[in-house]
DNA sequence: TAATGTGAAGACATTCACAGCG
DNA sequence: CGCTGTGAATGTCTTCACATTA
């Protein structure tokens, strides 16, 4: 999917290959994408049927509501634990703490955003973050047009102090929204100022830069995989 | 990805099985999802390559570009056809019309737009869509404090004119951007409005409804993704 | 009894490797 | 000669099916 995507995104895993006397990598087995994708949704999920009270789930359940199979969502939670009870299901308060932990979410994560068109100025403002644990704490942009411009997350500020800020606040992540032809350059940018990890919504792919994971979406792409699904559809 | 689908998707072929005697689903050869996805970062970059006024290039010179092997890029376009040159590679400009006719792209697709909220109301401004033959031709929204309002794509209509507007103006693609609760009912309107594909950006996964195909895009989700990948490493 | 967890089988996707072509 | 197209080999993911458990 969807991606594929359809968002496009890094390697995960470090396959342990045939070298299983290897000290570094700390032998974790490795996490299939599909399955790290998958993992978001039962979160989600889960969260849903808590605010409405339930106690428990069983992966029947959570493959109906997610249009997985049952055995597919077992097999995904096994992959980090037993977290279920036989003949009960999973204890819902119990797994969702469990996959913010796996996740991260168990703490704050702070994000700068890079790019203030109208995109990000919408991202800015965007509500779904906050409830997920990722506070937006920093807004950068190079026009002088919209810099001092300010957000419910704070003012816009040049792009040259993103390395300043990023260090004041220890800032993680970053979701960089520039013109395709800057998101290269903004991007090892942002490397270098010490963010570890940027959702890019820049149509391009972006080149490795060491140290830093990417994750990318683009609105156009997701478009054109719906027209291509109703094409492919009709022939 | 995503692959999945940090967006997720719904499945594109009807696997031909054992029965060789079909008559209905006109056997067209399955296009696996994940080739599928590529194929778009395929068509926006060799138009990229295109404004640089280059005429030919090689399944190597793709793969680089977009972080796949050369091989990848081989298969995936010989999916469709043969369009290559041995010795010489691809020329931009015909492999360019071939991927658009095969997307469905080598037309214009008329979008409603429901939901015009902070993320509905940016993609109605977003410019990324026009250029890739996506025109937005419709606002609709059920909040009377919206209604009226103008964008370069025309004035917020309420959402019971929509199956009017759907016709009139022939509109086959809907894009749904109204709160998570609403997800699911609105699209089944879209639906009976006549929709052909909804391209879903509220956070739940929608219950299938026949004869539409969905793409969702979940931004907070893709957040996690990062999160998480950064979480998996450094474990 | 109603559910999980998990090897084994099967389906699917990617990479290899090389014949064939302009 | 350089590069495509494509079967065959490999690798990855999903589904099956059933022993196991509370």
């Amino acid at each position: 999917m969807q991606s594929p995507e359809d968002s496009q995104s890094e390697k995960i895993k470090d396959s342990p290959k045939k070298d299983s006397t290897a000290l570094e990598p700390r032998d974790a087995p490795a996490v299939p994408k599909p399955a790290a994708q998958r993992l978001s949704l039962y979160l989600r999920y889960l969260e849903s049927l808590q605010a409405q009270g339930l106690e428990t789930i069983s992966s029947q359940g959570l493959g109906t509501a997610l249009r997985l199979t049952a055995a597919q969502v077992r097999k995904d939670l096994g992959l980090f634990g037993q977290f279920g009870f036989p003949g009960v299901g999973y204890k819902i308060a119990e797994l969702i703490l469990q996959i913010r932990k796996i996740i991260g979410t168990d703490r704050i994560w702070k994000v700068a955003l890079v790019g203030m068109g109208n995109l990000g100025s919408a991202l800015a403002r965007y509500r779904g973050f906050q409830q997920k644990k990722f506070q937006i704490s920093a807004l950068f942009d190079k026009d002088p047009r919209v810099l001092g411009r300010s957000y419910p997350a704070g003012v816009v500020r040049p792009l040259e102090d993103l390395a300043k800020i990023v260090h004041e606040q220890e800032i993680q992540l970053g979701m960089l929204a520039v013109p395709a032809e800057e998101a290269q350059g903004v991007a090892e940018k942002m490397a270098q100022a010490g963010i570890q990890g940027i959702l890019n919504f820049a149509p391009r792919v972006l080149q490795k830069i060491p140290g830093v994971t990417t994750v990318s979406v683009d609105l156009a792409i997701q478009l054109e995989q719906l027209a291509l699904q109703i094409t492919l559809q009709d022939r």
